[in-house]
DNA sequence: CCATAAAATGATAGCGCTAACATCCCGGCT
DNA sequence: AGCCGGGATGTTAGCGCTATCATTTTATGG
């Protein structure tokens, strides 16, 4: 350390120089100096307890202990460059459609001492890139997508972030790293086979129309269609559009104006359960006999179906095991170990109940 | 630039140092060099651009843009002791209770460049000790817990840890530091008034039993018990407990259970909206009238109350404001202005629908 | 008893950024 | 000319932690 220019003139004793802690907070140091040993070994004694002895570790222990010691997480992330943190995208925080998803990734994430951050990209594309920079700049080592779309900006920004990604709800052949979700465009002829076999002539969807409902609905109405099941005279016109953000009033009102264009209609696809449980109100409302009269199908298995009366039949998609899978994955990719599965497909199943 | 301390002896060329830099990220310093200034120039034309002059603050912008820099969080919060970072503590993330608050919060945070962070308390006081260490380690500039409790040990440790605190969906004489809520022993009491105006005679409670659902549905108890239209015998008596993850279907078994108990019982007062959904199905299934035969009470006015059939009465809480105003209160703290209200009660009012 | 490996601990130097202070520059005023 | 004031920019030194390498201590065997 050599001083600077002046060297005579013995007259500044100490420099007294700044001393930026306001926090008065415990840290390490402290830690170190009252357990009687190096910063650096407090430091192992915390985060790899085996490679210390017994005896240094218990000294650390009670020093901890009797400080009150927290370490500062943004401290060792910034020099270990693992920041513990994973963030999570999503549409939106109401609507109980991912809740699951975060709540098992929460949890998982919980058990080895991550902490999940979250994100709301709404439904517009707008604040996009604003909320990536947020998310990139906090250096997550994980960066978990709800099924949001991205701009290609955004992907090509993700990608170069060098984070591992995994995208969820959803199944695209090229994802941005890894992916673990089911096909929305699977679901479609499989849930029109269903009404056809219980004997629908005249089936209709009452979809939000955010991107992967959308494709839900398409790919239902196009089958349908194909079977000669569909109730409008094309594809496009069995669709009854809902604004993304749905709720019981949305599909009981989506559901009135349905019957308004298809009087006839005896069978509908909802792209949520909440939405089948609005047609299910209106239904009752009007004195339409579920599934007799028509014949109602939801999306999602949310805790109330079996609850609803009737119960409702619904497309149950195991919002839990992506949850868990997607903290799996990013935890492996921490580690070092290459996934080579980088796409799980969780699938899907249709779930009888009496309502359709 | 001097060069070090070596001077004669070109033997070792280079020290050849160890190099952490494993990202390959950009950092401030490329970005600096690049326009052609200090890195702490092009801090402040990042951070305080009014102090730059605008040909800097130009080039700057300018090599972020061709560099792709994302200023690196971690270490700017480490420096300035401002993580950006405000933790909210939620019971649980499925229930759609707390995610308006959590939304609203988010939302305004999110406009001055704050993100945050999600913490699972559970309904037991198990991990809760964990759970702190991980939120108080990132040092958020903020704390947001949706319900008070928490053991003696952790407020202290709240208190102590120098990080502005704000309880939220509760009203408690003692706050750790600030709140905002609304009081659950006030709403017994009006709950109960408004059932006698309406004529009830044998009111009874069919709660959730976590703390804050208890608090509520005794202080009403009592209160009906006072005014004699309690159905039990006692105040006790009049209570029906769930367990406190409700769903419908939870709500339905439990509204059996206190018919099979008090068959008389002309009232109920739900601890939440979808306990409520619950009783009317359950009441519809039995061909009870709602609400000549038994009047139902909600809580929360979530989003399908007033498209259930019957309309659902409900106590509403403002869910929105108490996440606008505790961010407020949060940033007021970081901005260093003190905060002369430190105690908010946002209230609740009985929305009077069909149901009672 | 000493060589040798293995285990435990320590010294050093950053991670990428910003607070605090220092310096420079330029116009305006005496 | 000389000095002052203030805006713009730069220098220095950390923030609190851990990766890396160096050193010391202890176990092991010949």
């Amino acid at each position: 350390m050599a001083s600077r220019v002046q060297r005579k003139s013995a007259v500044p004793p100490a420099p007294q120089r700044k001393s930026r802690r306001a926090h008065g907070g415990v840290t390490l140091q402290d830690v170190a100096r009252l357990a009687g040993v190096s910063p650096i070994t407090a430091s192992r004694a915390i985060n790899q307890p085996e490679v210390v002895s017994e005896d240094t570790r218990e000294r650390v222990q009670r020093a901890i202990r009797k400080t009150g010691y927290t370490p500062n997480l943004l401290a060792g992330g910034l020099a270990s460059s693992r920041s513990r943190l994973v963030a999570v995208v999503v549409p939106t925080l109401t609507g109980p459609m991912f809740m699951e998803t975060i709540q098992a990734l929460t949890e998982r994430l919980a058990e080895v001492g991550y902490q999940v951050m979250i994100g709301q990209s709404g439904y517009d594309n707008a604040r996009e890139d604003e909320l990536l920079s947020a998310i990139i700049g906090r250096r997550p080592d994980g960066i978990v997508l709800t099924g949001v779309v991205h701009s290609a900006r955004g992907r090509v920004r993700l990608a170069a972030a060098g984070i591992p990604v995994v995208e969820t709800w959803d199944f695209i052949p090229t994802p941005i790293d890894m992916l673990v979700g089911f096909s929305h465009e699977s679901i479609g002829p499989e849930v029109a086979t269903f009404f056809r076999q219980r004997g629908c002539k005249r089936v209709a969807v009452l979809s939000a129309d955010d991107e992967r409902a959308v494709r839900r609905a398409k790919s239902f109405a196009a089958a349908a269609h194909a079977l000669r099941i569909a109730a409008g005279k094309t594809a496009e016109a069995s669709c009854e559009w809902l604004p993304a953000l749905t709720s019981l009033g949305v599909g009981r009102r989506g559901f009135a104006a349905l019957l308004e264009r298809l009087p006839r209609v005896d069978g509908v696809f909802c792209s949520s359960d909440v939405v089948a449980q609005g047609v299910l109100a209106e239904a009752q409302a009007r004195g339409l006999r579920v599934p007799e009269d028509v014949a109602v199908m939801g999306f999602g298995d949310l805790a109330f179906a079996p609850d609803l009366h009737p119960p409702l039949t619904t497309v149950r998609v195991d919002a839990n095991e992506m949850g868990r899978v997607a903290a799996d994955l990013i935890l492996k990719r921490v580690a070092g170990e290459s996934v080579r599965k980088r796409v799980v497909d969780v699938g899907f199943a249709i779930v009888g109940r009496g309502s359709a």
